[in-house]
DNA sequence: ATACACCTTGTAGTCAGGTACAGGGCAAGG
DNA sequence: CCTTGCCCTGTACCTGACTACAAGGTGTAT
């Protein structure tokens, strides 16, 4: 069950280009070689290039999503380092959940206002983010 | 109540020639002059200018945000096709809402498997992303 | 054994989103 | 009036994130 590196852009739906750009930027690790050269890809670098392609479509950086990968817990003792930054990430995630929810209530009062045909003089997505400056 | 473009900047924690950039780009309007020739903003284009901030924070590029700018409604007769462009607004921002809670979810069981000393053998940031494919 | 599709490296180009001058004008305090 | 600091336009440059070749090697179906 392995995958050519064209397979694996298929699968994740990117440019094989991609892919070995993500290899350079070392967001995916340098991969197993077959005896001709070719790069042999197994499922696991497909959830790991999904996982990429997802965090960049909530709008982290390359190098955002590089220490989300490397968020992990090898060794007990490092414990404590890797749980801060964790909890930094989380609290990251949070704030930009509360935003979206605000942009979110912003657009439906903005429907509304749509749905009982009364026109916005002042446009009120501008409004509404008086309240949470 | 007028502002420079150095005090709007200021205000709007970004750089004067990135207000600039945004006027061409034509996400802030071409505000009035002084006789000598200097922009003059009012609290509006401040607010506005957080707003596109906030957006582009979470992940709007700048075409994004000057669509979601242009969703007022000037015109009751425009209703409708304003109407449907909010609703696929929203249904983008309930998506990315969704990823981002699995996004949570995931480092929070991050944090808790270190804060019971688990050492992760496979990354739970991998593994969490099967469920949502 | 020969097409043909797909792979390799390396380098260069593209697009978004700024950022940095250069060369000059304006406004306010001393 | 002059200095100092901020403003003007225009153009050039920069970074991040790809994307597109060129020039050549591989793998396989016929």
């Amino acid at each position: 069950m392995t995958l050519t590196i064209g397979q694996l852009a298929e699968a994740g739906a990117v440019n094989a280009e991609t892919i070995r750009y993500y290899e350079r930027m070392e967001l995916l690790r340098a991969p197993e070689r077959t005896a001709g050269g070719y790069r042999q890809y197994g499922p696991s670098e497909l959830r790991r290039l999904r996982f990429i392609r997802r965090a960049k479509a909530l709008g982290f950086s390359l190098a955002e999503i590089r220490e989300l990968l490397a968020l992990r817990v090898h060794d007990p003792r490092s414990c404590g380092a890797v749980s801060r930054r964790v909890d930094v990430k989380i609290q990251g995630v949070e704030q930009r959940m509360r935003e979206m929810r605000s942009m979110l209530r912003t657009l439906k009062r903005l429907r509304a206002s749509c749905a009982t045909g009364t026109p916005t003089v002042e446009c009120p997505i501008l409004e509404a983010l008086d309240e949470d400056a």
